[in-house]
DNA sequence: TGTTAACCGAGACGGTACGTCTCGTCTTGGC
DNA sequence: GCCAAGACGAGACGTACCGTCTCGGTTAACA
């Protein structure tokens, strides 16, 4: 082999057919929501989106990056996540998780929410971009929120709010992945509550 | 169908090999400490504990089944966990968090413990198991200890001990799953001061 | 283990049951004539039969003895075959070859005959056998009715009985196992002209 | 269904890989002289050819296919057989029929010939495929040297060419396939005796 | 404005594991 | 000690996908 010449060819992005590249990740999206994550193949996925599996192979390292992408290209247009802001931060909350709450329970979130947590678990380099291009926007508009309240003297001041935000949502999280318990309204504004005190001024 | 007739053959539990249940329950704890939950096979399985695959198939549903089997078997033993109790519960709970950061951090149990939160996350029957057998007693140990701090006037007394729980332990199982931050010592205790702040009497 | 014993144990053929051994020919004969040779199992005998699979391989070294036993045991009733004799060797011989491919054509021979072939083919004991309990009897007979023959000058007087039977049967025996040709009684009928003129005395 | 739809896919020929084909058939043409017909597997096929067992799934219909693939392609080179013709009948045939007697004893032919035999008995579209592709052109051959004697005068002009092929044939691998006698270079020419006499003008 | 390199769909390939089936042996009670 | 019943270790079955590797057939940049 010629030096400089590798045997694990590049592709071009600029010669990528876009076309494909949506057909890919409608398919990916419809597949689990239809079999569930573990159920879905990347040959299923070729041949609903009428694509070539080396296609997807080209373009993407694993079934995972495939579907998280998909979930992606959903939540994209979503830019610039802001937060309710009424000055009265309990009630803001209070309003932001009962909504994550409704959320979870809707069964059109319910399957691709879990097939991304089944993979973020046993993919660090998945996780990685999870935290980076999920999690990380909407966290730091929430964590926008909470600055504001540290302003306006609702929060101690020198709370960790990295740490704010697991208390807040992470029982939550934890009850909906476990099953351990029903998610209500009601539970959303007691994990507002408690955070409230742990965090007051 | 007649009643009791069935087309799935049901074998007879009362001829069950003890010596191939051990052998299987054994080898899978194996190898998933080796290759981690998703590269583990049946036919591996099978192969390492010296039986023959049918052996599997014949009592156990499923290959999430027969790990989360090998896991019950290691926590069998250890009947009556009980919490230490000095009188002193932000101690204690320290002690207790400190250890389970410990826990996280170690690899022997890094690897079985993500096999089991994967296969939890996208299986409901699997989920319910894990709580009744391997979650609920621990859990029963810590509400105990909470009680005979409410009792002692350390937490409110009205406190809900589920949601006591899902407060000191989800932020540290979330940051573990997603790897999204440090676990140090530090952190456990600063769950335990939160949660104790939040749950005053 | 005590010297003297083996671990192949050796039954005692004096406590065999009889109600089992019928059971089990049985259940052969009918099995081979319902699916055909190839997919007899040794467990579907036993199952058939209502008898343990030990209970076969106690007594039997494999499927094809078993199925061998079976048609033993059903052509054991004609023991001391004998052909017509007339004193015409041609009408004689026409009607017994024109009986043979009537019976070749039927249903009811064609299973378990071609089963029976099928094995002899690739088991030189099983042929062995065959050759001693089944063709051997009937080839006497028909080698006592050439003779008389022999004796009225209707054959050659040194003929070599055993290859006037092979020129009279094999090609008959041919075409069948092969499908090469349609069995006719005018088949029959050449066959035994021919035989006739090549061992003219 | 519609017309033209098959749910079964079927793989287009003009990709199929001659490499792999080649592999296939030498594979079980080894594989069947080592371990005769009854003990060769299709995973065993695949292994010694280095090839995945798909692609034996896909291009044949079961194991006695592929084996008779691998015969058929034995004899492939060996078009426009041509049996001798010094204008000697007698002479020609015995010495044809001497090669075949010499061929059946010959180990190498052995196994692979019983096996096949084996397949056929209870296979009827594999029967008429031997007919057509194996049997067939060597009976043309022979029938064509046949014919020539009508024309010399040393066949009845009316036999029946087939029928002279059986007698001629048959006795012979009847003897071989129940091991019934020996097969000496006497008793090939008995057999061209006889038939001569048989069907003599 | 061809030429040509790369992507595309399709799908065959060598493999691995699946879950099922049957083999022949071993084990357990019942008679 | 034979029997019916059936669990066992073993391993082949035929299928489903894996990820790689050709095939022709369009494109799309560049010569």
């Amino acid at each position: 082999m010629l030096p400089g010449v590798s045997n694990t060819r590049k592709p071009n992005p600029a010669r990528r057919s876009e076309r494909s590249r949506r057909a890919v990740l409608a398919a990916a999206r419809e597949l689990v929501s239809e079999l569930g994550y573990a159920k879905v193949t990347i040959e299923a996925i070729a041949a609903r989106a009428g694509v070539g599996k080396q296609t997807i192979y080209r373009w993407w390292p694993s079934k995972g990056a495939v579907i998280f992408d998909s979930f992606l290209a959903l939540s994209e247009g979503g830019e610039g996540i802001r937060l309710p802001d009424t000055g009265d931060l309990e009630a803001d909350l209070k309003t932001v998780m009962r909504a994550t709450v409704a959320e979870f329970a809707d069964p059109v979130f319910e399957a691709p929410l879990r097939a991304l947590n089944t993979e973020i678990v046993g993919d660090p380099a998945l996780a990685a971009l999870y935290r980076e291009k999920l999690a990380g926007p909407v966290d730091q508009a929430k964590k926008e929120r909470l600055r504001s309240a540290q302003r306006a003297g609702q929060l101690a001041a020198d709370a960790d709010l990295d740490l704010v935000l697991e208390v807040l949502y992470a029982p939550l999280y934890q009850r909906w992945l476990h099953r351990s318990g029903p998610l209500t309204p009601e539970y959303a504004d007691a994990l507002v509550d408690i955070t409230l005190r742990a965090f007051a001024p």
